[in-house]
RNA sequence: GCGCCCGUAGCUCAGCUGGAUAGAGCAACGGAUUUCUAAUCCGUAGGUCACAGGUUCGAAUCCUGUCGGGCGUACCA
């Protein structure tokens, strides 16, 4: 179904071309000012400096041939051209009706079927604990797939963890010499360990020629699949992914095991990627290594700047690995898109990335995005740390959430169960920590703050989930006075608002799918955040202004509704499209 | 040096395909509760949109330059 904006859109690009001949789609935009109507369209302005008219002139043609009496009231001009378009209560209540019955999308509509986008996002690294560096492209590329699932796209998530390298020879070598108990059972090894183990290993590495040599045979039996070597390496992938999969899963992250391909996925195909680039003369050697020089990069000496595939000592790099990833995912997933989520300051590497791609002829029809963000930085504006310069953990920074979460909710709510007290303080911890993130401009950095996050007023997770779970308990307080809210929905024949309150609660209400638009556009989720939290104000004075189970039983059905639909769309919009949990009491 | 990103209220941030009087939250001040969760709502105050030019009927938004900050820039990922 078609956006409210989409529809009075068609309708004034239908008057625009009855007036010009042309067919130029209409600019439609959500009114400035509540004094100018719900909509505006500024089409007339924009167009008449091309046609080289008066812009009110032209609004007025426009108005005159515009048919739009079945959503809007008679439109107006406004100042120097603008046309001012106000929403009919009777389409309010119509277009109501339908997102009621739309019970899965609420208005969204499925429109890019049988396409594939191939998403690459998290990536955490192997026998390295996941520090919030991995944060943001681990909820930021679940709210990307969300959303394009929602739009209907096949999505297949790709987990390009970062498990092959040399480090994995030093550190099975580390544990034939140092833990060979290690080799007969991993399970007693956590990651605490193997972080550990890694950095000793280094350590020992770093000052031991015997142990290079041993660490060095171990990287040769892994290159050629020794089966006892890669069976050691497979352990530690596994107990790694037992740190970091329950991480996702307290994250509400939509990533298992089957969305993994990491760098060793790709181990065997390297080669073939710098030989297939060296046969089209792209790949040449630079001093010492392969390189292929992409059109328009330079080097701050002014040259022209190399995509390293291959290092003076023979071994592969990722940008390697890159190549093979994005070319396995055009030939073999089939990809009509591939959106990579990392931090900004990859940027010129993915820039490269494609062009090289692009220059090899790889790309055909793929469309190719790198979708970046910014920093979390600490209260002191630097990129946030422990007090030793250490990363923090994701880990614990969760459980920091949860527990401030949980003081939260002792203190306003002491009488409720423990469980229920636990459960909330997850939902509220967790959901405050992605929504603070979701909320702010991706391609900003943003400072990290347990107390603005955990913050009842303001756009913030526990707001949001407070309003819905104010809804719920109408829904509850209803049941105690006998009166059944599903059978009054189900009972509605005609939709009666009158209240100012209600209006602005209902038109929000139908411009979810709007807001879902603009923020696919741009796989940008504070759009999202942000249309919630005038969604949940607009709830709040709504709520503080018209009763419902008290009121007449024809109005009292309509508020209902009105109530369920709000919490419908904060439900799939945090749950659905963000991943963050609501909760029916707190 | 070159390239990219950023500079908006005291603080944290939206808004940027040009559009009407630049918006929220926090903090400050003043109100609202016999009523469905006050983890709420309403109001007041707060601005040279870093600065200077330019394009335009119109610029926070586009262009150029300056200042300030961050990041990247040949074998890490």
């Amino acid at each position: 179904m078609k956006t409210p904006i989409e529809l009075i859109s068609q309708r004034i690009t239908d008057a625009i071309q009855k007036v010009t001949g042309q067919n130029i789609p209409a600019i439609v935009t959500a009114a400035t000012d509540p004094r100018f109507g719900d909509y505006q369209s500024n089409s007339a302005l924009s167009l008449a400096k091309q046609l080289k008219t008066n812009p009110r002139q032209l609004a007025e043609k426009i108005i005159a041939n515009l048919q739009i009496e079945d959503v809007c009231q008679t439109p107006e001009i406004a100042g120097a051209g603008f046309i001012n378009l106000r929403l009919k209560p009777e389409f309010i209540k119509n277009y109501l009706t339908e997102i009621k019955n739309d019970t899965e999308n609420f208005g969204i509509e499925k429109s890019e079927t049988s396409k594939t986008v191939v998403v690459d996002f998290s990536g955490p690294n192997i026998a390295k604990q996941m520090h919030v560096g991995h944060l943001r492209s681990t909820i930021i590329g679940d709210c990307i797939c969300r959303m394009l699932s929602q739009a209907g796209w096949n999505v297949i998530p790709q987990n390009h963890i970062g498990d092959w390298g040399t480090q994995f020879g030093m550190l099975i070598a580390y544990f034939k010499l140092e833990w060979p108990y290690v080799d007969e059972d991993y399970s007693q090894v956590e990651i605490n360990d193997l972080e550990q183990f890694y950095k000793s290993a280094k350590q020992r590495f770093d000052n031991d020629e015997n142990f290079v040599a041993v660490a060095h045979q171990q990287v040769r039996r892994l290159h050629q699949s020794d089966p006892i070597t890669m069976e050691q390496w497979k352990n530690i992938v596994d107990e790694s992914r037992k740190h970091y999969q329950p991480i996702y899963e307290t994250l509400g992250i939509n990533l298992t095991v089957k969305d993994e391909r990491g760098e060793s996925f790709y181990r065997d195909k390297l080669a073939d990627v710098v030989n297939d680039l060296k046969k089209v003369e792209l790949a040449v050697e630079s001093e010492g290594a392969i390189c292929v020089f992409p059109e328009g990069f330079k080097t701050k000496e002014g040259n022209p700047m190399p995509f390293i595939i291959q290092k003076t000592d023979g071994a592969f790099l990722y940008a390697t690995t890159d190549l093979a990833a994005l070319r396995f995912r055009i030939n073999e997933l089939k990809a009509n898109e591939i959106i990579y989520v990392t931090d900004a300051r990859q940027k010129q590497h993915f820039e490269m990335l494609f062009k090289v791609a692009e220059m090899a002829g790889w790309v055909k029809d793929t469309k190719l995005v790198h979708v970046t963000f910014g920093s979390v930085l600490g209260e002191d504006g630097k990129p946030l740390k422990t007090r030793s310069g250490e990363n923090i953990k994701l880990k614990e920074l969760l459980d920091e959430a949860v527990k401030r979460a949980k003081q939260v909710v002792e203190q306003k709510n002491p009488e409720l169960a423990d469980s229920e007290k636990d459960s909330i303080a997850r939902a509220v911890g967790i959901g405050a920590v992605k929504y603070a993130d979701y909320s702010n401009n991706r391609t900003s950095d943003y400072i990290f703050s347990f107390d603005k996050m955990l913050a009842m007023d303001g756009n913030t997770a526990p707001y949001m989930q407070y309003a819905y779970a104010r809804v719920k308990s109408i829904g509850r307080k209803g049941q105690e006075k006998g009166i059944d809210t599903a059978k009054e929905l189900k009972g509605l024949k005609e939709i009666f608002i009158n209240e100012p309150a209600e209006f602005e609660l209902a038109k929000q209400l139908i411009r979810y799918s709007e807001a879902f638009s603009t923020a696919i556009a741009d796989f940008k989720p504070n759009f999202l955040t942000a249309y919630l939290y005038d969604l949940a104000g607009k709830f709040s004075a709504f709520y503080n202004a018209c009763p419902v189970l008290d009121a007449e039983p024809k109005t009292r059905a309509s508020r209902l509704l009105l109530c369920n639909l709000t919490a419908q769309i904060i439900r799939h919009g945090l749950e659905n499209l963000l991943g963050i949990k609501i909760i029916d009491r707190m």
